[in-house]
DNA sequence: TTTGCTACCTAGTTATACTAAATAGTAAAA
DNA sequence: TTTTACTATTTAGTATAACTAGGTAGCAAA
């Protein structure tokens, strides 16, 4: 699959990926690049120039909070986000809208392979 | 849902959804919007600035070729589209990616939820 | 003191969809 | 005859989001 691809199928979805592993559990930029790259997942490798912005992007738009936390062992401070009350409110949505989106273009889908069957 | 979102999530399915449209069978620019505008779908509307700078795109990639015809009615000429072999080709393996990407981003989803019951 | 790991940040680039027009032909209404 | 409306395509400029490719900094072990 060509990587142009991947990219483009990224947009919309990392932002709520993102939101989805802070609303399980309390992380950090560090760990969620480091996750989603041992998940070696269809989303290919996030470099830090990708999740660092995203984490900006979502404290601005007040969907995550964030605090510092010295490092465990060793390293800088880490940031911790959370999701606030608007932040689960959106991404609430935003899992509807996926699901209605998954659904549309499932549809498209399934009108092209119709057509092919009764060739 | 905030359109910016509705915008994002259409990147790299826009395409794909094109070369459905287009494999079905043989369709040009201003049937492809009208009928994406009338499905009224969560994609919300298509605008001509967006779907022909795609088939311009679909057709340098040599998935999908061209041919003028009259206009039935009125109208000035239009441009037929069909899937090339290649077409069909890469259709088929964006169909097979998109897949594995819901299956990618349901994961997350899941996960969260999963995270938010055993709260 | 050099390497490696943790952890974060940012400037500039690329790709895609967007807005907002322009062009042009035909038919019906004024 | 002029205007309006519909069909049909094209394009210049803008916004957004992920990308590349770096830099900064602390700590520990070689």
């Amino acid at each position: 699959m060509d990587n142009r691809y991947v990219q483009q199928f990224k947009k919309g979805s990392l932002e709520m990926i993102l939101l989805c592993l802070i609303g399980r559990k309390e992380t950090y930029g560090y760990e969620i690049i480091t996750e989603l790259n041992n998940s070696a997942s269809v989303l290919g490798y996030a470099k830090e120039g990708t999740i660092y912005p995203i984490l900006y992007r979502l404290q601005e738009a007040n969907l995550v909070k964030g605090r510092l936390a010295p490092a465990a062992a060793n390293g800088g401070l880490k940031k911790y986000y959370s999701l606030t009350n608007k932040g689960r409110e959106v991404l609430d949505e935003l899992i509807v809208f996926w699901s209605s989106y998954e659904n549309c273009v499932n549809g498209f889908i399934d009108s092209y392979q119709q057509a092919g069957v009764s060739e």
